[in-house]
DNA sequence: GTTACTATACCGTCCAGACGGTATAAGTCA
DNA sequence: TGACTTATACCGTCTGGACGGTATAGTAAC
């Protein structure tokens, strides 16, 4: 039956709700109204779940948090042992279809706490320094490493934004580009 | 006398209050009482200059545009014909210390106009899809000159959002890698 | 007298969160 | 097996406050 309690994932449907809602209206359209409309359920069922605006909020970036932590894990190859390895990973995690892409990611949790409450923004925070920490220690030039993975962000920010963002063909040719640069040895 | 009337540039100051004002409390925290709270007048005063909201982040995007042109033609080498000419300059203009820096920059109005009405970013858009021809035409391999672009726009990220942004000894070491992509002959 | 404000008051709307209620499922005891 | 209780998963409404915008009366320089 639809209807009956039974849900085990209704917390997922909110978040991706959410993000959907923050990608249509944008950050100043997220409402809790507007969020329970989008995942088709009342107001007071969505508080039920999510006491309060920053715990969705919350949720969201611990959703993508997680969601990209998986998707890196994937995409290390334990048999590399290679410098760069760590940062390739981190490009072709990002360049999996989940996540440097129209789908929603990470960012839009990020747009979301900066309109609502900039101290959610600490979970983003302590997971970039962690992996700026990893990709420092990868073996290969630090700059370099820093540099692709600015240039990750800076793809997605332009996705998220809508601003000059590269069709799938140049795309296709950043990804190679930023492969090439996390194998090169030192120069 | 400093309350007198005559004030050539109370809205450049209004500008920069909203500018503090969504950088210290978020995108979210920008109301036009705190506005005219931060830029000293009242809101009558304000709203005076910038009709509404919208005019007034509209206001706060011209601004910031206008200041990367003149930032950006004063550092385009008018001697320099080689390739990757206008990169360098973009490049040089970006970090030059009123851009990609600590200090405001158009970033935060892209911020606002996020949290308030995502129309407003259409300026900067336009800005984008015209820079990222002239990069396309600059000479030099369009996906570098792309993924350097990026790795600026990841950059600004990193500051607005204070998101692993890196120190000022790898923002040099980082100005230095760029120039050098951007000098560096096809391969 | 026009420009550039200050100061204050006010209106309508929107929104977060609280609250009280409801329906179902799962024990728990007899 | 049925009667009672509790927990879970919601629904729908209400309220208090914040905010955008309007209005108005006054002031001070040029």
């Amino acid at each position: 039956m639809p209807r009956t309690a039974r849900s085990a994932d209704t917390r997922g449907a909110m978040i991706e709700a959410t993000a959907r809602v923050v990608r249509r209206d944008g950050a100043g359209g997220l409402t809790l109204d507007a969020v329970a409309r989008e995942a088709g359920v009342s107001k007071g069922g969505l508080l039920y779940h999510f006491p309060s605006k920053d715990a969705l909020i919350a949720g969201l970036i611990d959703h993508y948090l997680a969601r990209f932590d998986t998707s890196l894990t994937r995409h290390l190859d334990p048999e590399d042992v290679t410098p760069g390895r760590w940062l390739r990973a981190y490009i072709e995690a990002s360049f999996a279809d989940d996540v440097v892409d129209v789908g929603p990611n990470e960012s839009v949790g990020l747009l979301a706490a900066v309109a609502a409450n900039p101290a959610l923004l600490d979970p983003i925070r302590a997971r970039a320094t962690e992996e700026q920490a990893r990709l420092e220690a990868d073996g290969i030039d630090p700059t370099r490493a820093t540099l692709i993975r600015l240039a990750i962000d800076g793809l997605v920010f332009a996705d998220l934004f809508g601003i000059a963002a590269p069709d799938a063909a140049r795309r296709a040719r950043l990804r190679e580009a930023m492969l090439a640069l996390a194998r090169e040895p030192e120069r």
